[in-house]
DNA sequence: ATGAAAGCGCTAACAG
DNA sequence: CTGTTAGCGCTTTCAT
């Protein structure tokens, strides 16, 4: 079933110590050129492949960086996957990836295997927190636009800022109505601080917000569901800032049942931006998080602690508006 | 740095043998209730972690799977890579992504180390072809939608199916003028039968087939100058079957930079019908890939591979069409 | 320039 | 019911 070959049936083959050509595998020590090429003729012959179990086990490191996201299947998320994804493979790392679907449950049992030595580090952008492995002391972590404890520094985006942006667009617009949806209120993000920016933009104007309560990862119907209760209790919406882009074209969908035309009757703007939102639905003016940088200063940050056991600070980076036409 | 507690820390700690702690672990052979107690106790004091690592040297498993696509940041391959870590999960699996970007290099690279024992099976949905690596016989892999050799079993959606469907709609919208985009030609795949079936309709209606040749990895502005060239090339384009949904969106900007408007002067229709596509653009008809049971199908697969070491044939599922407002 | 031997942390025969 | 012992495949002092 499995290739038996190791390095030890290598160096017989080619008359050597198993010592002399794990030097020749790993360009180590001194070594006459015929050696290298016996052993190499070998590795050949034999088709050895090294087990990297072995070598992991003996170094006591796995190269692999696990991520935890409610979902990869996400603009967003997906987006920020893949970028983090390239930047750890340069980097000699590889990724393991973990939905948590913002089930704490299964948030919690990936931490546990994964705090087990699996992998040498971990870039946290999953929705829950508060889970008492995140508090081990022995594994490097970044959070993404989450604040998870006092040791784990926080790369985010300008929420706030973002916030500002997306409200002030839609005052800009003549909205007299605006409502606000967002994640639940229950445990302390940086996400928040887009609610915040609405709410003080909009008591600057003398206006009141409205906030409704989506989750990232109900399904599409539950959260039509919502927002129709939405257009049900404030008809006189003229205005909506969305928790993300995928909520926005929800919103948009169901804002048609209601006969509200965007952005003749409805201005919308929705938050994240990423890449594949601006092909599959270019039309919307959205906040633009800066994903590519994000995965940057994440992985700068992860590698210093893994690495040099560095702890760095958080990093807030700015956002900016993407026009389309919804508002 | 690293916590230190190994098994034989907890023996000591318990007074008894490393052996005796290795069965309270798994839960394996006879033990006295007082044995367990202590030993568990030992091992909450001492905040004692297993070490997956040493596990899986002796085990000769890790019980994790290599999930190689061109990208994950994409509709189609998101949501199937999102499913598959699902239902890999449930069954004991974790999963490794890695992105080939279509680079063969990359790809290659990933295999070489995919196979140093480093996953206990793989399935691959990249766009390359013919790497030798692939023919490892100790490997146990799955394709999605690519033909690698006669050994791997590829699980696809009746691609030719799809391209009927697309096609005959475009005709029964009484386009006279319809397009194909393409990957590259140069390997053999079940993509391909995509275009075989547009080619068959076509000649049936007595019509020409055009097909302009894409690569799923080019940028949006590169994909976006071939599809300029389409409309340059033959102004009299009044239907395009695109070789996935992102395309098709692309498309429909470009064709506005033409004044052609969709549905009127121009239909499209695309393909993959993600869930993720039919929210940001729910106006796209497109032909919708059966993704969740690829992914049942493929996870069947590759475990009746792995644990039974059962060698399946590949499956094809059909494909049904999305109907928006393109076409 | 090369080899012998110890050990990374865990599991499983095999005894008792 | 529990302990002794021998590895899993590799890397690395420490000799030579």
């Amino acid at each position: 079933m499995k290739n038996n070959i190791k390095l030890d049936d290598v160096a017989k083959e080619a008359g050597v110590s198993k010592t002399t050509a794990s030097r020749v595998l790993n360009h180590r020590g001194y070594l006459s050129k015929e050696t290298i090429a016996k052993v190499q003729q070998a590795m050949i012959k034999l088709n050895y492949r090294p087990n990297t179990i072995a070598r992991q086990l003996y170094k006591q490191q796995t190269k692999l960086v696990g991520l935890i996201f409610p979902t990869i299947n996400n603009p967003f998320f997906g987006q920020l996957a893949n970028e983090l994804e390239q930047l750890l493979y340069q980097q000699g790392y590889k990724v393991l990836v973990g939905n948590s679907g913002n089930d704490p449950a299964k948030e919690e049992s990936y931490l546990h295997q994964l705090l087990e030595r699996q992998v040498d580090g971990l870039i946290v952008g999953a929705h829950n927190q508060g889970l008492p492995e995140y508090h081990h002391p022995n594994l490097p972590i970044v959070a993404i636009d989450q604040k998870m404890n006092d040791d784990i520094p926080v790369v985010s985006s300008d929420n706030y800022q973002g916030g500002v942006l997306a409200t002030q667009r839609l005052l800009d617009d003549g909205c007299k109505c605006i409502i606000h949806t967002n994640g639940p209120l229950n445990f302390i993000s940086p996400t928040q601080n887009r609610r915040l920016a609405y709410q003080d933009v909009l008591a600057k104007n003398k206006l009141t917000p409205i906030t409704y309560r989506t989750d990232f990862c109900w399904s599409n119907e539950k959260k039509k569901e919502t927002f129709r209760q939405i257009f049900r209790d404030h008809p006189e919406v003229d205005g909506i800032f969305a928790a993300n882009d995928t909520d926005a074209c929800l919103i948009i969908s169901v804002a048609a049942e209601f006969h509200k035309q965007v952005p003749t009757d409805l201005k919308v703007v929705g938050y994240d931006g990423a890449a594949m939102t601006t092909v599959l639905a270019p039309q919307l003016t959205t906040i633009q998080q800066p994903i590519s940088q994000l995965a940057t200063v994440a992985t700068q940050i992860l590698r210093a602690k893994i690495e040099k056991n560095e702890n760095s600070k958080s990093v807030t980076l700015p956002v900016k508006i993407h026009n389309g036409t919804t508002a």
